[in-house]
DNA sequence: CCGCCGGTCAACCAAACGGTTGATCGTGGC
DNA sequence: GCCACGATCAACCGTTTGGTTGACCGGCGG
């Protein structure tokens, strides 16, 4: 049986390094490129499907330094641009928000695993996305878990679009303009994730939604 | 000559693997010890030092998800707490905002690397710590800089005891009952506050604040 | 001593925000 | 097919915030 394909794709050295040494300790495993972002991680790609050897799975970090995000790679990987059929992504990040597991399954992640994760849960993730399983770590299972079982606050992926934007101190009239809606929808939004998180006002929303968790900040 | 015995401290197994990996390539460096928060690195430095084995240079993250951060445990190396002489500590960081930066020298970091940083920028800076010297990342050596010409605002404790409330959502007349107050003054402080961010409403001086750590969220 | 600065307050006006009602459209479930 | 729900937009209105101007006081440093 051959050896699972690897794509590395982090802006840090460090990490792609210390990857490339977890995985290649294991039995089955084996790194096939590395990229330093989205961009390079799409070439990498198209490269290895021309040479007969496709990538079996891409273990991709989401904050990239400079360059195209994981996201959107993940994206662009699921729509076909490095060759058909895309590989299975598995999500491999720091941090756990709501706002940032949400997009990474939209746009096609078949896994979400924190770099705080010890090595065999690393393995066992990589393991599952290469069989064309899904693979959640178990933090953001949980997550996933209680959003499911409480109905209470259940925010939209469009609503929690709009708080990102809320929290970086954008107006009403300026996040309309960055969504391409209307000031009118905005307002219409708030109004409801107001409501949903228990607040009246977008300071006391981002206060609440970050200590949720719901979105990020540094 | 003896190789540098180096301590690795990060709370990611994935890093401190390449670290590992990436350090032993090098001649002359050797990792000593790992450990995984602020706490468990004075133990490993005691250890060490009992043993008759100190470390030469400890190589730090700052954000560790649980247990002492880097700052404090960079301190109380510092201060002794885990033998004398103590050794010089290198920051490895993946954030370089201003504040980060500030706490780590005030705590007696001897250098201040990014992630992101090339392996060889990396290891001359355990080079130069363990030879006793200063090591910063080009980028943050340009943002000191940059600090030392164009020095920010600073604001008044008042002012960031007002940031503080305005940050949990309160609006001009709740914050002005807490700080027992008028509402106008309330007023006047944020204009000063806005005009010191450079920017121009509550949610943006929230998001400024935050990022240039005058204020704390988590 | 005098000026500067931080903190306090007031009055005023324009702009942004908060809240409501009501409406259309498309998707997905029953 | 119908209903629920999310997303979109409009018009309206009251409240809050933003921005300005001007003023007073107390401490600190030249």
């Amino acid at each position: 049986m051959n050896d699972i394909r690897v794509l590395l794709v982090d802006d840090h050295p460090v990490v792609r390094a210390g990857l490339r040494a977890m995985l290649s300790d294991f039995e089955g495993i084996t790194v096939a490129a590395e990229a330093a972002d989205g961009g390079a991680a799409l070439a990498e790609l198209s490269r290895l499907h021309t040479l007969g050897e496709p990538a079996d799975v891409v273990l991709m970090d989401l904050q990239m330094g400079a360059g195209m995000d994981g996201v959107t790679a993940t994206g662009r990987i699921k729509a076909g641009e490095a060759g058909q059929p895309a590989p299975p992504v598995l999500i491999l990040t720091t941090f756990d928000s709501d706002a940032d597991i949400l997009a990474a399954v939209e746009a096609g992640a078949s896994g979400y695993m924190l770099k705080d994760a010890p090595p065999d849960q690393i393995r066992q993730a990589v393991l599952s996305a290469a069989a064309g399983q899904t693979a959640l770590a178990p933090e953001v299972a949980a997550r996933l878990m209680g959003r499911i079982r409480n109905p209470e606050p259940v925010l939209s992926a469009r609503e929690i679009q709009l708080l990102e934007l809320l929290a970086t101190g954008l107006g009403n009239r300026a996040i309309a303009k960055q969504l391409f809606i209307s000031e009118a929808t905005v307002k219409t939004h708030l109004v409801h994730i107001y409501g949903k998180l228990g607040v009246d006002n977008r300071t006391a929303a981002i206060s609440v939604a970050t200590q949720r968790r719901i979105i990020r900040r540094f």
